[in-house]
This record gives C-alpha cells, structure tokens and sequence, in this order.
DNA sequence: TCTCGACTGGAAGATTCGTTCCAACTATAG
DNA sequence: CTATAGTTGGAACGAATCTTCCAGTCGAGA
C-alpha cells in the first residue's frame, strides 16, 4: 500500500542510500501520512535522524526537495482515496488479483473464527506437552505448508517430526510412535489415501491425534481426538494453504506463549549462534 | 466521503455562515484533499475569497485557526486511507484468536494490494516461459511456503527446483545455472546471508531473478530484475508467511492461466495415475 | 597510527505560510 | 440620501518551515 511513485524511485536508489537515509526511507515506506501530512522535522524525528538528512534523501530520489517528495507522496494518496471509497460499494472483483484476495481473505476469516478457544488449548496444550514427540503427517498438496509448522516448532522445541520419504520409511517410524506421542495430521478434500490409512494405524496406536482437515465429515475427523476445520477456497486450480497456515501461525503462538521460558531460552542460543557466524543480516 | 468531522460542524453553522464563507465552506465538503494538502491560499482561491474568510470560517466551526481545520481533515482522510473497513467488523482484538485474525486479514490484504497488474504479468510470463527452468531460493524461516511454491508449480510444468541442502550442494546446483533461468528467492528481513550471497551470485551468471521480500529497500532487491513486496506482521514470535503463501497461490494461478492447455494434459496424467492406484478419496 | 573521504546533524538563512488588522465595500434601515 | 452594521479581501506581521552550509564524527585504507 506504499505510494508506487516513491516506492519505485526507494527501490531504484535502494544500494546508493546511506543508512540514515535508508532509516527515513523506510519510514517513508511504512507511515505515508506522515510524510504527505508532516514537516521535516517530524519525519527526521521518526527515523531518528536530523532534518538535513531528509532533505537529501529527497534530493537523491529525484525530486525537488522535501517539498517535491510530499507533492508525489499527496498525489499518490489523493488517487488511493477516491477509488478506495467507491470499491467499498462495489464489492465485484473483476480483475484476477482482486478475485483472489476476496478467496483468501474469506479463507482467513473463516478457518480462524471456527476455531473454538477451548479446542486450540487443548491441541496447544499436547503440543506443548515437555515429554511427548510431535509428528505432523501431510497429504502431498500441503507438505509445504506442514513443513512450515515443523519448522516454527523446532525453533520452540525438541522432538518435532515430519512424516515423509517413501511409504517404507513412514511405515517403519509410525511403528515406532508410542503411545505418549502427538499426531497432527494435515489433509483436505480428496484425500491421500495413504495419509488417511498412516493416520489411522497411529491412532491405532494410542497416539494421541489433531486434524486439521476442510471438513467435520473428512475421514481424518472420523480418527481424530480432536478437529480443527479450514477453509480453502482459491481462485487458481489448486486448493489455498492461506487459511490453514494462519491456523498454524495460531498454534505456533500458542505453543510459543507455554513455553515462554525454555522458548526463549531456545531461541537465544539459536541467536547467538547467528550472532557469532553472522549468518543473518539485517540490510 | 467528506469528513464527518467538519461536516458535523458546517451542518451546525449552516444558517450563521455569510455569502463567502459558505462559498470557502462548499470547497471544503467537495475537495477535503484542498484542505489536507493544501494551504490557506489554495483554499481561498478555490472558494473565490480571500484568505482570511478562509480563517474566519475555520474559527466559527469551533477550530483553532486554518491549522486545526486542517488537522481535522487529515485525520478523517488518514482513517479513510487504512484498510480499515476490515478492521471495523471486528468487535474487539482482545482474545488471542482475534488478534491474530486481523494481522493475518492485513497481511493478505496489504500483500495482495501492493502487487501491481504488469509486475505479476511479467512473474508469470517468466514462471510460465517454456524452455527455462525455475529455481526456487528461500530463507530458513520461509522454507516450507517455497515448498509449497514448488510443488503447486510442479504440478503445472516440468523443471522446478528448490535450491537446498547443504552449502555445497547449493553452490554447485547455482554453477550448473543457464542464464536462460529464473531464479524466484524468498527471503524476509533478518535476511539469510547465504540466500543474499548465492542469489547474488545467480544473478551475476546472468539469470532472471525475482524478489519475494518484505521491503524495497532489502538487499534482495537490490540484485533482483523485478521485486513483489509481502507483509508479514505476526502476533505469535515469528513473520507470519501468510501473505507470502497468497502471494505465491496468486503467480501459481497466473502459471495455470497461461499455461492452461500444458497444464490440464499434465493435471489429466497425474489424475489417471491416481484413479489407477486409487490412492485419492473423495470421503 | 595517521589521513582522507564519506556521513551526519545542528544552526543560520531564506522562503513560505497562517494569522491579524484595517480600509474599502455593500446592503439595509431611517 | 445618509448612516451604520456587517462583510470582504489585501497587506503586514510573526511563526513555522524548508533549505543550505559547515564543523564534528566515524570508518576504511595506507
């Protein structure tokens, strides 16, 4: 939602920006109405830097001064505000890009208010389990989004697995799944089979399962101890992810907020080890 | 559309504003943005006055002087401008749920705004591009939505790949780059060295490169032949992938559009491979 | 360690802007 | 026709803002 015209010229300067022009930047980027409404002094206080340097940045973008970057900033505002007051009243999306955003938006609406506070505490709760192992099993269309969560919780804690390979190796690890273990099964409507039938064997088991599928009358809910619904209506041929990983985004918060203190212990001794190889950086 | 602010107040007024004022007044309901943008002079020249009518008028509607008119109008417009017309339906954010649900609402949102027509038409044009191959890059934290990318894609052409493994691995797939490839990097701030590097090192060789990253000023752009930009704020401990996800579900429709007559042969075979093996099920 | 260059923010100068004052103008009542 | 109250816009004043200049600071390289 950044005005296109200076976000283009950001953009072009992005590598020739010093860093005090780079903190106005992005300050520029992020809180528009400051600069079509503001004054110098209050953009250079906003990115901590002096007012001079403001007046600089405008200068290496192109324009004439602050002033000529304020008069870009209005204008693009000035045309965001006519036609967003008149889409309000026309609801119809007709170019693609609208379309989908209407799909998704729904699909996060929707998966999130069906989720019952008491069910995400219960299935936070076994994910946050200290002694039990976590195994997620997917359906080959949402791996990636399965893997997602995988990753999320390894950072929070230990013994997080996904079931994947070849049908020989997840048959060999669901027969080591105990009985103390946790399931979370990810699949929607035209289910994988195999996935179904693995789920069912480990249930089977004693272990306990959550699935996060796209209907209370989905095979998996038919396993499950516990059911979280999705929705995930698209535009394009596939299903959409979009709501099921909010979902996951949600538990992964939760499992975060239990395990506040072994959490952050975790995820300071993952910092430092960045720290000290500089493996990520900032700009 | 006008404020309803000074709208109130020129209602209020209606019968005790003289000839000029009421011209001044007409301006000020037609074009707030004269009034937000503008200056004393601006308005008064639109209303055929002179400034201090102008003055006068923002005194009788109970303002302090042109600078609180003013002020009153910007706020109207700054609330005007934020999609806030999502936020609004929302009672409250208080419960966990909630809150979550109205990041994730802006990330989508704001993502999917910021995506210009002939940016993603030129995505996909190189997404969809016959004889080239596409490699996918991501940060750590990103892994799983590039997954995801891929296999969507892979569904719809040949000759997709994530790029990783170990460092080594990597480095040698990048050496084996054409520069008739597209190289699609996903990476968000606290960016990952190694993507920024071996990207960089991508594009040197002369491949197309596009950036999925969280700003214009990323380093990743920096390198990159064509930027989308995604929100990712986050009510839990990490970025939240969500609008990256629908981003991606937005090119993977545009691949499928473009590719339409390819893609449905390659979605029939990998049907009929299913039916045989009957490894789906519809409930 | 020293030098040179780039970067940065404070301060002065120039300009614009908002406010106020007041003379000119208009309309209405006597 | 005249006088008075109300209205109006130009002009001056003071405040705020933008711009420019410059000395201090930091870091890279010799």
């Amino acid at each position: 939602m950044p005005p296109v015209e200076v976000a283009e010229r950001i953009g072009r300067a992005n590598t020739s920006l010093t860093p005090a022009e780079r903190r106005v930047a992005e300050v520029v980027l992020e809180r528009p109405q400051l600069v079509a409404f503001g004054t110098v002094a209050d953009l250079a206080e906003a990115a901590s830097s002096g007012a001079a340097t403001v007046v600089r940045l405008a200068g290496k973008l192109g324009y004439d001064g602050f002033t000529g970057l304020q008069a870009s900033v209005q204008h693009s505002l000035a045309s965001q505000l006519r036609p967003a007051a008149e889409r309000i009243r026309e609801p119809a999306a007709t170019d693609a890009i609208g379309r989908h955003l209407q799909f998704e938006l729904d699909n996060v609406s929707t998966t999130l208010r069906a989720l019952e506070a008491v069910a995400l505490a219960d299935v936070v709760a076994h994910l946050a389990a200290p002694k039990c192992r976590v195994h997620v099993l997917s359906g080959d269309a949402s791996n990636g989004v399965a893997r997602q969560m995988v990753g999320d919780l390894l950072a929070l804690r230990d013994d997080v697995h996904l079931l994947d390979g070849n049908d020989v190796a997840v048959r060999r690890k669901v027969s080591q799944l105990r009985s103390s273990d946790v399931l979370v099964t990810i699949d929607l409507r035209r289910y994988d089979r195999w996935v179904i039938e693995t789920a069912r064997s480990a249930r089977a088991g004693g272990v306990w399962c959550v699935a996060i599928t796209d209907s209370l009358l989905s095979p998996l809910a038919a396993l499950a101890d516990r059911t979280l619904t999705v929705a995930a209506a698209s535009g394009g041929p596939f299903d959409s992810h979009v709501g099921t990983l909010a979902l996951s985004n949600v538990l992964v918060a939760g499992v975060a907020d239990r395990l506040r203190l072994q959490a952050t212990d975790r995820l300071d001794r993952a910092e430092s080890a960045w720290q000290s190889t500089s493996s990520l950086m900032d700009r």
